[in-house]
DNA sequence: TGTACATCAGTGAACGCGCGTTCACTGATGTAC
DNA sequence: TGTACATCAGTGAACGCGCGTTCACTGATGTAC
């Protein structure tokens, strides 16, 4: 039994979910250092035993926010037959994350990431999920660089379409299940395509 | 001869201008009222003699830069003969406007916008110029709906890929106009096909 | 088995800051007569 | 041609707020002997 005194247990893992909490409340990624360590029932300086600053804890729950992206993308990967089912459910399972977690989804891409390639983050692991899935598509022999280039093109749509849909530039009827599949299918048709 | 007096004569073009050297400064599209009125010399409490609070300011500044980046989109449209290379030519400008103005693309899509559809702004003429060269392309009698969704397939992997680039989410390889290319020309290629 | 003590994980007050906005005001401008 | 006066476009002080972070501190924990 842990004892509600003058140690939390977890606060590390409290606050990054206290963090995701105030964001699915408010729909917004402005988060306060002070406002998750009252809602933690915690003083503010608790906070920097676990996190050197504000920016690394917005950072630990970005990387949250991936590893839960990473999971949805794995389902579609799991569930499906062929390939391009495969490809095409990770980009529906992008999209929904996207419009499940608004706010979350702003966090993760707000802050231009540096040293990504020194030391990835699961958002490079949600990019190799995507990568490995397109592979799979792709005629074998396909030299690297196409590879590259239409995972890339398959990840610009599916996240310039979530972006545009979160800043209301959709129209509802742009924005069902069936014109979002109208928009991904044809450009996952250009996997095969020598 | 304009008098340096009390009267300034053009606050809100000046606040506008002061907003967009700020982003250009700082990349970042953190604005601030007060600093805004403060570079352009005068009182906090002047700006509101022309918007209503901050937020109508920041829908102004934003404005102002669907608006140049719609220039830049017809100075692609005017430049190429062939409806395929103005699609083109639209979708390198709106990237090249990205990566130019970070900070202001940032802003454009910050909030989400609403009553769009009430009071169109100029990131719906720029919108309304890639539909209608998108539906230049296709071929006459192609349903409006399949319009629609090439048009959005299109704005949505220019701006995915966009949003990346800034996010730091890309390779420096994956960055060079060679590569961009290769990530859109599919996706147009997709517009002509029944 | 008991206890001294290093370490861990918090507290709590305070600092200094800059913000958006309120309020009541005043100097400049231009127009009607 | 001169002037009264309404209107326009600013001023300036203040309010109340919440923030991230500093500093010095203390209570709880667990381990070596």
């Amino acid at each position: 039994m842990k004892s509600e005194g003058f140690h939390h247990g977890n606060l590390r893992a409290a606050l990054i979910e206290a963090a995701r909490a105030v964001m699915e409340e408010t729909s917004s990624s402005d988060l306060s250092l002070r406002d998750l360590a009252r809602r933690v029932g915690v003083s503010p300086m608790a906070a920097y035993r676990h996190f050197a600053d504000k920016e690394a804890l917005l950072r630990a729950v970005a990387d949250g926010g991936f590893g839960e992206l990473v999971l949805g993308m794995e389902a579609a990967l799991a569930a499906d037959a062929t390939p391009l089912a495969r490809v095409l459910d990770m980009g529906r399972a992008y999209v929904a994350f996207a419009r499940a977690h608004p706010a979350m989804f702003d966090l993760m891409f707000a802050a231009p990431v540096a040293g990504l390639e020194a030391s990835p983050d699961n958002g490079t692991k949600a990019f190799g999920l995507l990568q490995g899935a397109v592979a799979a598509c792709s005629p074998a022999g396909t030299p690297q660089g196409k590879v590259a280039a239409a995972t890339i093109r398959l990840w610009s749509v599916v996240h310039g379409y979530s972006r545009l849909a979160l800043a209301g530039r959709l129209v509802a009827s742009s924005m069902t299940p069936a014109f979002l599949d109208e928009v991904i299918v044809p450009v996952i048709e250009t996997l095969e395509r020598p």
